[in-house]
DNA sequence: TTAACTGTACTATAACGGTTAGTACAGTTG
DNA sequence: CAACTGTACTAACCGTTATAGTACAGTTAA
């Protein structure tokens, strides 16, 4: 399911985060499946529960995931949560973007590669 | 010629070495240009030495600059390891936009980060 | 009711990276 | 010699990440 890269430089939650929306929006994880506790997770991972906790309370908060004492946590169902990870998506590109600034790409090498993936071929667009 | 954002998450040293980069990749800086010394671009920036001292460093390793005690800092002639930095990072773009696009983000939304991200960044300061 | 689960909320601490500060040494230049 | 250059240290500070431990409240099934 979600697989954790501890030598990563980015945080562990975030990879758990980017992990579950990446399920779902893959269709593997549906609005209202039932996530894993968060001791379980954290066991499976091999990490600290707390960090597990963190990951499910930012997913709470963009409104992907919603959590009930006692229960558990779920998928969100509302169309709330597919803004939410549009915006999470929009997100993670911002940062590509600025990583690619930071290495020295012009922005004209950053549209051709847009170009690039989003014409598979047949092209719908008028000027350029 | 280098503008720091200081409340960016983006390690100063980081911003540095990427500004070099684009400025070697724009062709304001050439092979064998001199670049400011350790001590004067820290004082102009507002920065301690020793981070602008890591990301020469960083840039000396990669070859993109070369560094001579006593006589200074330039641009190294051979630019194949700037080639093949740019080429690493427009793959990694790539990858960035392909997983944008599976996301779910459409093509005006990639092309709106890119401006706010490319409008506020490079600057040709002629004061301080 | 009891037991075992669930999420949640704390505090404390360790570890790491980034940055600053200060000092020192060696090479170059005028 | 004086003033620059890069380089190499050590020490300290700070914010983030992650761990550790404890505790409390809600849910569920035996």
């Amino acid at each position: 399911m979600i697989t954790i890269d501890y030598k990563s430089r980015v945080p562990i939650y975030d990879q758990i985060t980017g992990g579950i929306i990446r399920l779902k929006t893959l269709g593997v994880l549906k609005g209202g499946d039932k996530l894993p506790s968060v001791r379980s997770l954290a066991l499976k991972l091999g990490i600290n529960p707390n960090t597990v906790q963190k990951a499910y309370a930012i997913l709470e908060a963009d409104g992907i995931i919603y959590s009930v004492s006692g229960k558990g946590s779920f998928i969100s169902e509302d169309s709330a949560a597919a803004d939410a990870i549009l915006e999470s998506a929009a997100d993670e590109f911002k940062m590509a973007v600025e990583n690619a600034r930071r290495m020295g790409l012009d922005r004209a090498r950053l549209e051709a590669v847009i170009s690039e993936i989003y014409e598979g071929g047949i092209t719908d667009d008028k000027n350029s």
